[in-house]
DNA sequence: AAGTCACATCAAAAAAATTTGATAGGAAGT
DNA sequence: ACTTCCTATCAAATTTTTTTGATGTGACTT
């Protein structure tokens, strides 16, 4: 099967603690620059730079750059693709019932 | 978040293009033995076995014996708790109008 | 009770993912 | 043009995961 091999990406992605707790934060935040993103989980920069990337890679993330800064964004198509909407309150923005 | 470590485990099961397969599978036959998932994918015994039990300990199937033989299942409940029912057709066993 | 079947488990080797510290590049400020 | 800031990328070291082949276990058969 073809397609689980991009499955397989995602669930990857996915697949890390760290990873999970970005995911949070964007959800939580909208689009949010490194910087940022820095300053909440207090890890080395390039240690961050290497997990935006794996996610941004598996598509569950976007990354739009103004000016010097780079701000990432969960992607909710992709993600509301894969996960449930039990999980909406962690990954997903949605309207679901299940949020309140 | 203590209950990122749960779902970390789980993607991390799901990260892997044979266990998709296997989990596609089971969804697709119900229950089955090891010796039929054997065949099917004539992967090395121990290797099944070892993916198996990756699958197993996240909670993503359930194994039972039956005399000498020991039979997996989807764990429907842990599944769709995790995955979106555009997912269904899949990995999920479920009634919604997407898997028609 | 000896043999076989179905499967799990183990330990060592191989492969893949992650971490680390250093370097690089592009935009903005001086 | 030079410096600084923000972030990506790289290569080497480390850690984790997977593969492999061998061995172990429990149930059934003879």
């Amino acid at each position: 099967m073809k397609q689980f091999i991009e499955y397989e990406k995602q669930f990857k992605a996915l697949a890390d603690q760290k990873r999970l707790e970005i995911m949070y934060e964007l959800c939580q935040r909208g689009q949010t620059c490194v910087c940022d993103l820095s300053e909440i989980f207090s890890l080395p920069q390039s240690k961050l730079s290497y997990h935006l990337k794996i996610l941004l890679e598996a598509g569950l993330i976007t990354k739009e750059t103004k000016g010097k800064w780079n701000y990432y964004e969960l992607n909710e198509q992709s993600v509301n693709h894969l996960l449930s909407e039990e999980l909406c309150c962690i990954f997903r923005k949605s309207s679901h019932s299940c949020c309140n």
